[in-house]
DNA sequence: GGATAATCGAGACGGTACGTCGCGTCTTCAT
DNA sequence: ATGAAGACGCGACGTACCGTCTCGATTATCC
């Protein structure tokens, strides 16, 4: 097999390869006809001739860079995907700030684009750098700072300091994802609103049967 | 290859055959082929050409039944992954039930099998009666089971009677699928008996619980 | 490697194949396109994309019937250049038949085409069964031809009777060929008829009949 | 298209051109390259990436010197097939060099990289100055020692005075390529010798007959 | 001796054609 | 008149070379 070395190796440990460098431009055009394409017609709508043709680009210069159409999707959507990175306006508490991010991944990720990237996601077959990176940057980003705020919302006293936080950011997003992969109901404000809501409180009984939810839940895990 | 011309032998009871009744088990010898094939090699593996060579059939006899390979593996895996029927041992309640439930869920997926299975629910372009269905079949009747164990606690007294059984639902399974779809975590019991723990709990502070709260939390997490 | 089964067998064990019988129409189109672009721009014009795209043909449906484009450029040419049959007027002696046929291979072999023609006989890497073919096709049927006109001048008393007649064909028909291969010289009338001369009355200096071969000869050369 | 200047232009006008000069050895190792390529995979093994590779050499550096991997050939294929010079021993007679001389070329010419070279000359689609030069160096060579034992054998009076050299020498060494290219017959030192014994003797019938021969060889050329 | 220039190797570039695979449709023959 | 077999037009696949173009490094001549 050739290698199809990747397209950034080691920063530091290049000693400069032999011939021509690789045309950057080309690889920008590649990577600009690729989004487009996948924004047009979705996942199936994305072949290799398709994007040589648009990035008025040969094929072997693609596969000089990407091992296949896949791998060339992600790419370009990792350039295309930036998380929004600050919140625009201040929020009143960490929890309102999670609150306005969750809005937003739904919004984001609602779109034919968004929800392409999420498949491709689901749907790489191996493990590779690549879509290890792909994943960190589209899906990990948002969690991140997801995290960021659990942490800052149990300092300040809003959540309660002895939970899993890794569970509790999953509990926040998967139900965002869920509905958008599943698409059994609607995926909107009202309803990541919802799951805040729900996943604050909680969904046992209080006062009266609180003893019975401790009951259950102090179970053997 | 040769024909494979009967594909199950009755035992030589039925002299009948003269025209041609061979329909049911052309079907059934696809939906047999087209399994194996996902299990093997997973969604890519599954082409109508293999599938139709594997069966000992034509492919236009596919097409007949079927529109496209799509549909052929989710007709195959309706057939495949029925709904575990009743809880084998009755639980000490409910929620002990849901647990048991997500347990099993989060297992089945985890299988490559499920995998692709979901996948393919997942990147159902359109919505074709079929998937709509497939979708039912494999995703909401686990959903049912769980909804008709959320109304029972909430009788019992285990859940609050305010929630939004939905958003509940989504809380409790999305983060199945969501690990299973994304990968970034590991898929285990310890995870959905934690998912469990937090969603009957909730993540905020409490004010007039927060000991028995935190009680129940400072077990093994 | 896949059969690439001959588009005729031998005629009587065909237990007539399954499936769709091949396109005749298609096959047709494919030869006819085949001979066009061979005309028009040589054996290198000649590509099987070309040959699918002018022929309305899709590429595997060529390659179900031959190999490669060389074995299509022989197909074609087999229907193009059949043999003219008959001596279209009766000669007057079988030498004055034969002067006349190197005549007229030497004029069809001067054509682009008869060159193509004689250049792909020549680089046949393999002896395949289409190249044996198409090599009789092409040479032999005008050879036998001649063979026929040598032995009827044999019997007539114009030829010797101890020669070898395939040594006798070979002189008369290569030079022909060399001229046009290797293109050191015009390939003409006055050139055909030269080699006939020469060839009939040999080069050696005679004893007794030097006279009247020198006569013969001294006719303009 | 840049000039491809001549590797060798006129000898003392070189005003020594200001660069780096041109490796001697890059270009030999080219050559060496080129040569064995063809030796062993034929024509279609000669391509320019391969030369490149086995010689350890740019691209450009062979384009530098050579307009296409044809020319590289002829011109590897030059400095390989020299003409054997002198005749061993001296022949009893102009015609028995002859003879042995075609028995020669038949041998060398039958090795797999003597019919390489004899296609290559047959198949050059132009006229350009490199493929005139090869086919004078590799066929007429030969073709002129002929023609010089062939005058040598008039003036011995082995041959009769008034015949058409070139076509002469046609009607000698024609067989040898026609046999070697179209591969109909074997081609052996009793073929050729064979066609020098015909070809002195001529095909016609004599004594009695011939004033039939004479006859037709008279008839309107 | 330092600038200039053409070479060298390496290899990426935009292309063209390759030969293969699978699609979904069709046609033919045997049952 | 249905079903297997399989050819059809089509389109994308991933590869091999083409001939051209940068690159950094080298090697010569000229100023």
């Amino acid at each position: 097999m050739r290698p199809t070395r990747a397209v950034k190796d080691s920063p530091s440990s290049a000693p400069r390869p032999r011939g021509r460098p690789r045309s950057l431009e080309a690889r920008r055009a590649v990577l600009r006809a690729a989004h487009a394409l996948l924004k047009e017609g979705g996942v199936s709508a994305l072949t290799i001739e398709g994007i040589a043709a648009r990035a008025g680009v040969g094929k072997p210069t693609i596969y000089r860079s990407w091992p296949n159409a896949h791998a060339v999707a992600m790419a370009a959507l990792m350039e295309g995907l930036e998380a929004p990175a600050a919140p625009q306006r201040p929020a009143a508490s960490a929890m309102a700030a999670l609150r306005a991010q969750l809005r937003e991944v739904a919004q984001v990720f609602s779109t034919p684009l968004g929800r392409n990237v999420t498949l491709m996601i689901a749907s790489a077959e191996s493990e590779t750098e690549l879509s290890k990176a792909f994943r960190n940057h589209v899906i990990l980003a948002r969690r991140n700072e997801g995290r960021r705020l659990l942490e800052t919302a149990i300092e300040n006293g809003e959540l309660r300091d002895n939970l899993d936080i890794e569970v509790a950011l999953d509990l926040i997003y998967a139900p965002v994802f869920y509905r958008l992969l599943m698409g059994h109901a609607p995926l909107d404000a009202a309803f990541t609103d919802g799951v805040i809501r729900h996943v604050l409180e909680g969904l046992a009984a209080r006062r009266a049967q609180a003893r019975g939810a401790r009951t259950v839940s102090s179970r053997k895990t």
